[in-house]
DNA sequence: ATAAAATTTTAGACTAATCTAAATATTAAA
DNA sequence: TTTAATATTTAGATTAGTCTAAAATTTTAT
């Protein structure tokens, strides 16, 4: 069957696939902390498994377009669980989730999300897609194109590796805070925040593209 | 590391070990549907690793003990969780706890069995050990130990295959029960109840051998 | 005590998933 | 358009876990 080796591929080419034009056999291994001889392997046997339309073209079929969204709700139903019922923080959740999202059992799945209340995103914000596989369409963009003296909520983050959510931890940042883009740097993409009309926060570039926001004026 | 077959390997060694004096190398082929072959060779991986005493007499150590608890603590846990939070049937739920036994976060399973208020048995009425692995004494003896005439509580099922519990569901058996012996065939080893001073169940000895109960005398 | 039966181990092979090193193929530069 | 750099694939090994068939050992029966 479907081993978590291949689960953990397919996850990694559906992740590559939503950002890069084309996905590529070192992308697939930087990804993967592995060699790219052992990725070109594996497509094989990805291809055989008809995973992927082909072994130039690195795309995924239905079937593996599928799978990979059920394992992506899987894992964010799991981090949602994690920290709504078992009280985790949102830096704690991802390596946990990482094997729950393995655990076999579309029936598990589906009342587990019942249990949550069938919630629409995750700790970090991110869409959790339904059992057809099916996004919610959040409309959020990037702290990146927003426009100084404009208001936003504060949505998503783009990463869910833990130094990076403490670091937010670190500088009061919250999902759902109310953030007015003060002053956006030219020359090195720094952005200064009022977080929430209280606290002014300056983010590098470096952290600033990995917030999401949507549109949010003051009524 | 240890792996999930090495995980699964120790907790069949471990069951072996409560009923059988010696455990052979027979003995865990059968119970992991592997050759003898496959097995000899495992068990000196195990003993290699420390967690098998000796290669001829195939008992755990200390830290192979402490692990077969572990891993037992977690499958009952996430049994409970499943019947008691998620709604399933006692019949549903082995063989997905099979799988989330071997997610390691031990943040994880305390935050579940705080989750669940500690509970000392599983839907099974199978005991729970504590953290460091020490199981609740419920002192159930076999149903086939019973004396006719007196009153017992129907307390665990020692195996939790869903053709059993199927049968028991349509026998209408529930742990808890109040179960007074009518009588015993010494022949065939059958048993007849009187079940909750209402129904009268006879029991196959095949069935009666999987049942476990208490002493529970009317006051 | 020896033979027969049962159990266990070893030998050799296979698959999945990985690696390094070498060979190809592709892309970018000069 | 050749050459150089980069990317990918192939070749050959390795490890974990499994198998079958054969050899060795242990247990049981005569
Ligand atoms: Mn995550
Ligand atoms: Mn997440
Ligand atoms: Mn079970
Ligand atoms: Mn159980």
């Amino acid at each position: 069957m479907i081993s978590t080796t291949i689960e953990n591929y397919i996850k990694a080419i559906f992740y590559l696939g939503e950002t890069a034009t084309n996905v590529t056999v070192s992308a697939v291994a930087e990804r993967m902390q592995n060699s790219p001889a052992s990725v070109s392997d594996m497509l094989r046997r990805l291809y055989e498994k008809g995973l992927i339309e082909d072994k130039n073209n690195i795309t995924l079929t239905d079937q593996g377009s599928f799978l990979a969204k059920q394992i992506i709700r899987k894992h964010r139903l799991w981090e949602t669980f994690l920290v709504k019922t078992l009280d985790f923080k949102w830096d704690e959740v991802h390596s946990i989730a990482e094997q729950l999202e393995h655990v076999q059992s579309s029936l598990l799945t589906e009342r587990l999300a019942r249990f949550l209340e069938y919630p629409e995103t995750d700790p970090h914000g991110d869409p959790i897609p339904d059992k057809d596989g099916n996004f919610p369409d959040l409309s959020i963009i990037p702290l990146s194109e927003s426009e100084p003296g404009k208001s936003y909520i504060f949505r998503s983050v783009a990463t869910d590796a833990k130094d990076f959510l403490n670091h937010l931890d670190n500088k009061g940042l919250q999902l759902g805070q109310r953030w007015v883009i003060i002053e956006k740097e030219e020359f090195d993409g720094s952005v200064k925040l009022l977080v929430d009309d209280k606290n002014e926060v300056y983010l590098s570039e470096k952290v600033a593209k990995n917030l999401n926001i949507c549109s949010g004026e003051l009524d």
